[in-house]
DNA sequence: TCGCTTGTTGAACATTCGTATAACAAGTGG
DNA sequence: CCACTTGTTATACGAATGTTCAACAAGCGA
């Protein structure tokens, strides 16, 4: 009788997305202090050792981590506006709505950015990967913003303003969520667009 | 010879307010993660059994710095209004504009804020605080509005999209002082404040 | 079937963590 | 000047931290 293998080999980026995967998990479940090298490898039912194989340290898998879920909610937002079809104010609206909603607004996803913002101010590499972030996102606002017809002078500062309410009423969302309802945040933001358009 | 004391005894209040000025220090300099009870009774020149003698454990401590912290800033927000005179709308405006500035806005209270939020979903006596201290904080903004001629019915809403825009702004501007300046952000919420009073 | 590459393990490393506690001494009231 | 209270120290403890590394074996090519 042949014993079953001890382990399973993985192509590199399967067993790099497990190890993102189990951090975030790990990052929702515990909170940013509980995301030990040990505890992620255990969530991927994988050894120690891995960890720093694949990322030699665990900030940078924090940091992966953070840029994978950003990604994994840009996208969410994308189906969003995509979803709300083409009238350029419906898609804005629809953008700051999903905001609000699972899977971008939710509890478990705080402590993902609570560790990566911690990372922020002591690694420069961090500093700048949360810039280029930062920057994505704001051009992609920028973008629905236009299409609304805001003249282009008046894009800069409307897309910072509008990612910053949405990015406090997110946070506040998150943090304590009887403050506020995220049907009330998404009236906010949708009232700071009229206010902003016209 | 008399060799001087080996310590100084401390009114159970100081000693209580330097360690927590120790930990704004240190979550300063070293970030949420390297505020561990050693570093920290080593920034106050004390033995790192005082902290839990007076705090009980290291949460306890950076739920009392927050706190600390959180009245600094509202004492320095209330300054910077009683100094703009009894014009309604210029106090409004003058708490937006110190909100971006030292010492409200400064990076190296960052740090602190990062390790209460880390604390906040695990921990429920620190998500009331939090509750808390976000409603007082909320509750002096309503009154400036009210004062502006706002009508109750909207305050409410008014005061959270202002809220979120300026922790949004003051977030970014921590985190990455380069996206946008402080004179910038106060200009983004003003815009806001006269899109919300007319 | 054999050998080779390399993904993977698991233990060991030196630190560092938070907390508990016994001994010490500063300051106060007598 | 002498207790007595208690703020304070210093150490010790077990657990957990991140990282390293030699050994192992899975899977592939020959």
């Amino acid at each position: 009788m042949k014993a079953q293998p001890a382990f399973r080999r993985a192509e590199p980026d399967t067993r790099r997305l497990s190890l993102i995967a189990a951090c975030a998990r790990v990052l929702a479940r515990e909170g940013a202090s509980g995301a030990s090298v040990r505890a992620i490898a255990l969530e991927g039912g994988v050894s120690p050792g891995l960890v720093g194989h694949y990322f030699g340290g665990i900030d940078a898998l924090v940091s992966a981590t953070y840029a994978h879920v950003e990604v994994q909610v840009s996208d969410a937002l994308d189906v969003a506006v995509a979803a709300a079809g083409a009238d350029p104010r419906a898609r804005l609206e629809a953008f700051v709505t999903a905001s609000f909603a699972p899977p971008v607004a939710s509890g478990e996803l705080l402590a993902t950015w609570i560790a990566f913002w911690s990372l922020v101010r002591s690694r420069e590499d961090i500093a700048a990967q949360h810039a280029r972030q930062y920057a994505a996102s704001r051009a992609r606002l920028e973008v629905l913003l236009a299409e609304c017809g805001l003249p282009e002078p008046r894009l800069r500062r409307a897309a910072i303003a509008i990612t910053a309410l949405v990015d406090g009423l997110w946070l506040e969302l998150c943090l304590s969520p009887e403050a506020f309802s995220p049907a009330e945040a998404g009236a906010i933001a949708r009232a700071a667009l009229d206010a902003l358009l016209g």
